[in-house]
DNA sequence: ATAATATATAAAACCGATTTCATAAAAAGG
DNA sequence: CCTTTTTATGAAATCGGTTTTATATATTAT
């Protein structure tokens, strides 16, 4: 039933109900004929008819890497409650670590579809660069920090640090570092400067064998920890990027009797569920990601409409969670 | 840039443009002209305005009830690689477990928007029924069998059987159930008949108090356990209705020293990333998320379009994941 | 009482596409 | 060579709404 046939059964003009759904001038009486033909009918305007004139979609583009990942779903349900508060939807879009994919979302995007994009990524080249400046249409970046954009993010940097820190205060004086690669500028980069810093700023060196760069799930924690702990003179504490791996790590170290924390501490980032069950529960870094899914959809939507929005940084601060994996 | 300007501008008519997109005839240097326009301006057809000519929108409504579930991600992410590869997208409503949502998402997708629907359900109610029938679009249940619609579940009853079949015939004689509330028919309900239906064939009897209900996360899994085993004459195994759960129980028991599997064997159920890091790797039962969410999404796409579909069940295997927790 | 303003209404134009229609040119068939 | 079919084309109608326009009526201000 479309706007034409509803109005001739509510015995009103298309004019008459296309104010009632949008608060224009409108008599007692016809908006009483209205709600009653409604709840006859069933009746509701059709979205893309809506879209076509207001140019106005009431959804927002989610662009994630990998949506079985804790830390990303828990974005995207921060991103969910407050879209959902201000009816919007979510046009969800798992690109599954392929880039290429990113940019054929950003592409599609660009034209119409959406309000606005939330992109959770990972590893930025020129072409994102390329695509997202042509966006005529507001963009949030979650997880990162990229010049000219609005973004929310985590203290990588000084959570890296803190944990770090934490674990050479307790004595540890052969340190190892199993992270994710440095393209990715967060959970890459900004965590390996963060640990090289301290140990800097405390006068230990990391041993070239001890730096390891890993993929961000358990086994390849589990893989780089059995090369690592394998040899002689092993390590006596290992920063891990992410929780999984410090997880897989810590499956290793049981399985081949290494005492966790006695013989190696270990700590993670994200403090995630898998945290607290692990043979040796983990010292992790909390980082708000339901908070920054929050943030930035609040972020998006005030910028949603406005002509023209000066891009804001927002970094979200973390905590640590000190458990047996660092006990000393 | 609407089709009329980017018709003008490519030296074409509207007619030509749209038949470009559309498969129509169209002679070769035209053909040329709108390929070079297009190099130029970067112009694509709105997907609101084709919608609404088309009554096609290329997008599919999935409501979950809570996005940072392990199983309900992975699922979605089944869902979503089907759907990308036949050039639909997923409007996603997370519910967050709040069934009027359910309920309102379902009325707001019954009328236009998308497609079709998946619907990762846990417990139905009358409205439910109701609103479903009037649906005049497909819709796809995940993890429920509900009569009248195509569903794909797991067999969670023949998973939860087996599982304490494997734990009965490793000599546990006390046995103790952690399960979610019965009106989850899934998760709830079969696991807990697939339980009980094993200790009956196997004459072995539950006693009351060593049965519980929990919810779907760690912490109540942990103190459900707590009761379950601070008493004298503690059961010998205990069955968890979820991974979550059984992570709980398995770290209460390692807290308080209770030997798992010495003195209580546990299980769990959704082989789940956290069953092999924990203190003690869980038994588990493998069920397919990805798989359902890739038969589910297959399911719906063949419905789409049709003038009327015969309604499907389709129910996947499992496998039993034996680990360390039910070692003897 | 009259002018100015606020409220209320339907008709018509418009949003950006697709599709039908009428017509023409080219290719195929006999 | 003429008829039939296929290919190609743009104008116009259509999809289901919103918004502007023009006009009428009811209030308020002076």
């Amino acid at each position: 039933m479309n706007i034409s046939e509803f109005a001739e059964y509510a015995g009103v003009s298309k004019s008459a109900v296309s104010r009632y759904f949008n608060n224009g001038y409108l008599s007692a009486d016809k908006r009483e004929m209205i709600e009653k033909a409604i709840e006859e009918t069933g009746y509701s305007p059709s979205f893309s008819a809506q879209a076509i004139k207001t140019r106005v979609t009431k959804l927002v583009g989610v662009i994630i890497p990998k949506l079985s990942s804790e830390s990303c779903a828990r974005i995207t349900e921060g991103i969910s409650q407050v879209l959902y508060e201000h009816g919007y939807q979510i046009l969800l879009v798992n690109t599954a670590n392929d880039y290429n994919r990113e940019i054929e979302y950003l592409e599609l995007f660009r034209q119409n579809r959406v309000d606005g994009v939330i992109f959770l990524a990972t590893v930025f080249t020129e072409v994102h660069r390329s695509v997202m400046n042509k966006m005529h249409i507001p963009v949030v970046i979650v997880g990162q920090q990229y010049k000219g954009f609005s973004c929310v993010c985590h203290d990588d940097y000084g959570a890296a640090y803190a944990l770090t820190e934490l674990m050479l205060k307790k004595g540890a004086v052969r340190p190892a570092y199993i992270g994710v690669t440095d393209e990715d500028k967060a959970a890459g980069e900004a965590r390996h400067k963060g640990f090289l810093k301290a140990l800097a700023d405390y006068d230990i060196k990391l041993e070239k064998q001890n730096g390891m760069t890993a993929e961000f799930n358990i086994d390849s924690g589990y893989k780089c920890a059995k090369r690592l702990l394998s040899g002689g003179n092993i390590p006596d504490c290992i920063f891990c990027a992410t929780d999984n791996i410090a997880a897989g790590a810590i499956r290793y170290c049981r399985e081949s009797g290494i005492k966790v924390p006695g013989e190696v501490m270990i700590c993670g980032v994200g403090d995630s569920k898998i945290s607290t069950v692990t043979a040796i529960p983990i010292t992790s870094a909390r980082l708000h990601y339901k908070t920054a899914g929050i943030e930035a959809a609040q972020m998006l939507l005030n910028s949603i409409g406005k002509a023209s929005v000066v891009p804001k940084i927002m970094k979200l601060d973390y905590e640590i969670a000190e458990r047996e994996s660092t006990d000393r």
